[in-house]
DNA sequence: GCGACAG
DNA sequence: ATCTTGTCGC
């Protein structure tokens, strides 16, 4: 699988608009998978690594860690994030040895501008079940969800519910989930709450930024 | 027209 | 993303 290659910003959207009607936001996806994956990018001026670490489903052990590194051939755009960091991404799952029933991504599935974020792009691509987990707020809009960790609001956009402000910390800042192929918003949720048992963010991204930053820095 | 803007 | 010290709290 390759990511095509854009040179302006129009191509890359108009590849969006191509693409996304090739999701599938079919439910449930899965409830128990037995492996997730986790993917992330680390840059140091043009140099990148990306690092995909697949847990265990249930113990959350890392299961298998695969890492390449290379060079940025897409600056950072808000709503063409896919476009700079999926081809290296690509590049670390085809290594991969086990195939992943669900991958969490760093950042925003269904709620972007297009509705066609790194997640979705990521799943179409891969045909993998794929959800988004942003730290930050990007598009839509939300209530402030309760201080409980499980609590959440919607995230609107344009009138549509394209994602969940969700709690997975007591008294924690909460984090944006929507859903990336063949998971519902439901599913996606569930899956980051197993993910979070102890901090903010999702094992598996806890551990591809760790990977993908040791990655970088031995790269030299 | 002017800002805001995942990572 | 990345640049960066000390500091509050368990």
């Amino acid at each position: 699988m390759k990511v095509r290659a854009p040179r302006t910003a129009a191509e890359a959207e108009a590849i969006q608009d191509e693409l996304r009607p090739l999701l599938d936001l079919t439910g449930p996806g899965p409830l128990r998978p037995a492996t997730v994956a986790g993917v992330d990018v680390a840059y140091d001026g043009d140099r990148l690594a990306a690092a995909v670490a697949v847990l265990d489903g249930t113990t959350l052990e890392v299961v298998e860690e695969v890492t390449v590194t290379g060079r940025t051939a897409f600056g950072y755009v808000p709503g063409l994030l896919a476009f700079r960091e999926l081809p290296a991404l690509l590049d670390a799952l085809d290594r991969l040895t086990v195939v992943p029933e669900l991958v969490v991504c760093d950042g925003y599935g269904l709620a972007h501008p297009r509705r066609f974020g790194l997640a979705c792009h990521l799943g179409v691509l891969t045909g993998l079940p794929s959800i988004g987990v942003g730290k930050t707020a990007f598009v839509g809009g939300c209530a402030e969800p309760g201080p409980e960790r499980g609590s959440w609001t919607d995230l609107t956009l344009d009138g549509d519910v394209v994602g969940r402000v969700l709690r997975t910390r007591d008294g924690v800042k909460p984090v944006y989930v929507s859903v990336g192929h063949r998971v519902d918003l439901d599913t996606a949720c569930r899956n980051v709450l197993r993910l979070t048992p102890a901090y903010r963010l999702p094992e598996t991204t806890r551990v591809a930024d760790r990977l993908s930053r040791a990655a970088l820095a031995g790269a030299g």
